[in-house]
Formats: C-alpha cells, structure tokens, sequence
DNA sequence: TTGTTTACCGAACATTCGGTCAGTTGACAA
DNA sequence: TTGTCAACTGACCGAATGTTCGGTAAACAA
C-alpha cells in the first residue's frame, strides 16, 4: 500500500500525553494518594478501565510526571551558564531559570516538590531532586567563598531559604494571571538579593 | 506500702495526646492521605482497633492537629506587637514569630502547610489559614503605603515570596540539628529585609 | 473474693482501591 | 459489504481501607 494516510490517524478521544497532563491536574488537587483512577477518569471523561488503554498504571503516571519536572532542572544545570563565569552571576542565572522552568512546567514540579518517598518511584525521583540541590549548594558556598555573598549567614541556611522562596511559587502561582516568569524571577531576586527594606 | 501511687495514676500506654502526635509524625512521613490506620497502629506498638478507645477516627485526628497549628498563628496576631506600631516593625515581628511558632509546632504546622482540601475538616483548615494570609498581606500593604519597604514590587506578591520562604523551612527544618529558632529567624530576615549579595 | 475500669486484641464489617479482561463500538479501508 | 483496529465499556478480582464490636487480661477498689 503506498501512503494511505498522508497526515498523522489523529483518532478521537485520548493519547497518553493528555491522559498525564489532566492526571497531574488532578493530583496536584487532590495530592497523589488522595486521588483514586476513579477520580482520574471522572476528569478525563472516560471509564477507569480506559485509562489502562494509554498508560500502564497509576504509579506509571507518576512516574512520567517526575521526570517531566526533573529533566528540566538538570538540562538547566548542564548549560555553560550554569557552569562558567562569576559564582554570583551563575547562582542568579540558575534562580533565574528555576523559576522559568517552575512556571513552565508548573504541575509537574508542584507534584515533585510534594513527594514524600512512599515508593520506589517516589524515593528515585527524591534522590535526583537532592542531587541538583546540591548543586545549587555548591554554588552558594562558591558565592560565599569569593564575597561576593553576606558572610554572616551559614551557606547551607542560605541555600535553603533561597530555593524555599522559588519553590514556594508552587503554592499560590496561576499561569492565567499575575505576573510572567520574568517579572516574578525579578521581584523574587530583589528580594531575596538586595532586600525588601529600604 | 503507704501512699501506693502519690502522683496521678499513671496507667500504662497511649493517651490522647501521645496518639496524636505520634499519628502527626507518621502524616508528615507519609502523607495524611498516604497513611493508613495499619501506619499509625505500627507506629504506636498497638493494633489498629486500638487507636479508637483514645481517638474517634483518623480525620479527627488531622482535625486536632491542624487545630494546633492554626490556634498557634491566631494567638500571635492577636498580639499587641501585631496591632500598634510601624508596619515595618510589626511585619518583622510577624515574620519572626511566625518562624517561632513553625518551630515549637513544627509537625503541626508542617501537616497544615500541605492541606488540600480534600474534606471539610481540611477545608476548614485552609479557610483559617487563608484568614491569617489576609492579616499578613495587609501588614505588607501598610509597611509600602509608608514607604517603609521597596515601592517596586507589588505588596501581594511581596507577601507571597514572604511567607514562602519562612513555609518552606518544615520542608528541612531539624530540631535536633542546625540554627534554633532565633539565629533561624535572624538569617531569615536577613536575606529578606536585607538581601543577600553584598 | 468480687466487681469495676482501663487499655487493649482479634475477627469481622462494608467500602474503596488499583488493576484485568472479554467484549463492543464506530471510523475507516478494501 | 466485509474486515480491521484503535478506543473504549462494564463486569469483575483480590487486596487494602477505615471502622465496629465482642471479648479479655491486668490493675485496682470494695
């Protein structure tokens, strides 16, 4: 047979790209555990037994979400910017982009930053998020070690506090509204790096 | 013997109180929604019929617990350090007992910073929680109607990244390890009054 | 000794869970 | 018209869930 259809099937109904985007809607609502395949097929319109159709399970579905939010971050940390030059610039650079990728992919990193270890693919996806972080530490302690950071501050505290403020974006941020990732990278690192008090 | 037991009776086991906060522990690890009643009957050395002479149900012990935490932050805005005086002054006070309070109630408040919504207890909860945000937003608000805090960033948004980073500390925050709650807080504000970079 | 109370166990309850599977539907190709 | 196949349904499974309940061992009181 020579080409019988020249653009893509395009069936009805679901693909396993937008099975996951709506589940990962969902378990930010509801949290993970508090979200049953019933819920899941509710919001995708369909029969529990549907879902199996397009992904292998629940866990699976976690799984894909992870990486989604943890392929981000480590692209990030393998880009020259993140790499060379000044501590302080690199450390900017890198809050600067957290928070793109944060805004970017904002469902799949809130769901990161709210996994606890309960199973394999929870504890996996742990252990590569503490690897960036201490990435990111050892930039801090870079910054702190060339002055060009308040030495009166612990550099592991700092870290913490710090990428506590970008993460907590996850908390309240609404893509629709407020601000853009560049405003908001702004305000965050005006903060965070030269104060609020006049 | 004379006076058999001159102190309280003193009976063996769980009470109330030693269920419900080891039960909190166990939501902090595992999630509320992720822990069974099996959980917290291990946890306790007990079986899980057990858990229901001290305590009428698993739900009515989130209830407690989130109760805690937000009896905590009601009791600090009601505070004179709260109401009169520059904003300025008051918000740092805030920011500083709120950081004591996230501390001498770490698993309490660490449970409500990740409550959902998923029933009416929890709803009830974020509803408390979302009234303490409103007293906060309006202290930031006055703080930049004075021109005490930088006019360049908007006083929602401000409030936002505030309250982030002090919420962020129950994701690492040790009691047994690291800065107490003073030198935790002195670091804090900081960063964010301060900034960072020098 | 007998009775009462405290703190608990073990078995069972109905319900919900994630997941399976044989079949049905409907669009499209031949 | 017939056949194919992607996409899905509905009935069902065993396991796990939160909760209830009858019973009971130990401590103490009378």
């Amino acid at each position: 047979m020579a080409t019988p259809t020249p653009t893509r099937p395009r069936k009805r109904g679901h693909d396993p790209e937008s099975v996951l985007s709506i589940a990962v809607e969902v378990f930010n609502t509801r949290g993970y555990d508090g979200t049953s395949m019933e819920d899941l097929a509710r919001a995708l319109g369909v029969t529990k037994s549907a879902i199996y159709y397009h992904v292998p399970g629940k866990e699976q579905l976690l799984a894909r979400a992870l990486d989604r939010a943890l392929d981000g971050l480590f692209e990030m940390v393998a880009d020259e910017r993140a790499t060379s030059g000044p501590a302080i610039d690199r450390l900017e650079w890198v809050v600067r982009r957290s928070v793109r990728i944060l805004i970017d992919r904002l469902p799949y990193v809130t769901l990161l930053l709210r996994v606890r270890g309960n199973s394999q693919t929870e504890q996996a996806a742990l252990e590569r998020r503490r690897e960036f972080d201490r990435f990111v530490a050892r930039l801090v302690k870079e910054a702190a070690a060339d002055g060009s950071i308040r030495p009166d501050v612990d550099p592991a505290l700092m870290t913490r506090l710090l990428f506590g403020t970008v993460n907590s974006i996850t908390e309240w941020y609404q893509p629709t509204r407020g601000a853009s990732a560049d405003d908001l990278a702004d305000a965050l690192l005006k903060m965070t790096f030269d104060g609020l008090r006049i």
